[in-house]
DNA sequence: TTCATAGTTAAGTACAGAATGAACTATTGC
DNA sequence: GCAATAGTTCATTCTGTACTTAACTATGAA
């Protein structure tokens, strides 16, 4: 176990790979080249850590015509790596003149397609306050009143319960170490914010900035105080 | 935070440190000394690889004589390994003709000094079901039949409770994503199953291994089939 | 058919950073 | 005091492996 543990490492471990893990890590899957540009390295150089990646079964590839999509092969793999990026030296270890807050991917971020971090754990809890939602053995449900909560907030949960994919279920947050919302129910919450010009997604990056109406909309509905 | 992240990724990525780190996964400190014997290298390069996970904060150190103790930093290390170490490849993928099982570690396990793993989580879940402890907004008390049991299966509580340490705490368990017991009482219950040799360290690794009596009484006592 | 784009494979090179060797300080024990 | 052990520092060497150059296959569009 322990030389299969030291090959993971290292294979993570690589400045390179590092670098397309972390440009992965908001869930989507991207094609080669897509990852080389972003990564900032040749096509061939991508292929291999791409290869390697595969063959310790970290990332896998759709083809689609002439493209290749690669993703984290399991949501494992997107939890190691946001555990590892908790153990990133806090700024004010790092260097005193920058006397900066935390880094602010722990602050707001997504995980895969919903929010996660401080905000999205917060979020959680008020909705389980406000009995808009309810915990029941590690699940969560909707409640009566939370159904109207949802209609009124835009939310058709009717359409999402059609889709395929699972509803609604806890994720335990990495930096948070709680559990917040993911599902469709998850993504429809933060596509409606992000839609309402309360969040928005920041370029390579999976951290989420709060703007000035987000920051008032998110104390009215949920008394978060960003 | 990207080139932060590649930066503690290559740290923790290095054989020798990725060696030195699983190491350090049972919880116990090591010196110096002890650290290069295990992983198999000089002085000299044992002390520059721990000078580079100082200056991370992944590990810290504690003089003691001319002795230095080495251990995680904090606990978030410790969980990040333990997702790293999830996402080993298991044997069956690796190779077809040994098709083993999951690795041991990920079966049953030490988590600094109480139990994980698939045992560890299994053994909370009988306290809670046989009302032993109960469960209280993410923590654990002992119900006043519990304290009969402990005494009974001849755990001091009051000792235990006299003490600095935490009592009794919720661990989460990386492979399993659950709760288990940690703390004082964690330990104690750890500690009365090795001195039953129900359950025995391995040598060099986190790995628990079960006995033919431990089996028995797991099942007895828990309902636990091994 | 031909050109362009997407991605792979193979051989050779380059270099970051790990390991080594030698000389050092600090603490313990006799 | 001196010897032995624990650990560090720095200059030098060495080596694994990432990256490059070049030639390749596969798919799609004109």
């Amino acid at each position: 176990m322990e030389d299969q543990f030291i090959k993971t490492a290292s294979l993570i471990g690589d400045p390179t790979r590092a670098s397309i893990l972390w440009t992965l890590m908001d869930g989507r899957a991207f094609t080669a080249t897509e990852l080389a540009v972003s990564v900032n390295t040749s096509p061939q150089n991508i292929s291999m850590h791409l290869g390697k990646l595969l063959d310790a079964n970290l990332l896998c590839v759709e083809k689609q015509g002439r493209h290749k999509y690669y993703r984290f092969s399991n949501k494992e793999v997107a939890y190691a790596l946001e555990a590892m990026a908790s153990l990133v030296p806090k700024p004010e270890i790092l260097s005193k003149n920058k006397p900066e807050k935390y880094p602010p991917i722990k602050f707001c971020r997504t995980c895969y397609d919903h929010l996660a971090g401080k905000i999205g754990v917060a979020l959680t809890d008020s909705l389980l306050e406000q009995n808009i939602i309810k915990e029941n053995n590690n699940a969560f449900e909707i409640s009566i009143e939370g159904k109207k909560w949802f209609s009124d907030f835009g939310i058709n949960l009717e359409e999402a319960q059609k889709q395929k994919r699972i509803f609604l279920k806890p994720c335990l947050d990495w930096s948070e170490r709680r559990n917040h919302i993911a599902g469709s129910v998850g993504t429809l919450l933060f596509n409606k914010m992000k839609n309402e010009d309360w969040l928005r997604k920041t370029e390579n990056s999976r951290a989420i900035i709060v703007t000035a109406k987000g920051e008032k909309e998110l104390l009215k509905y949920f008394k978060i105080v960003v």
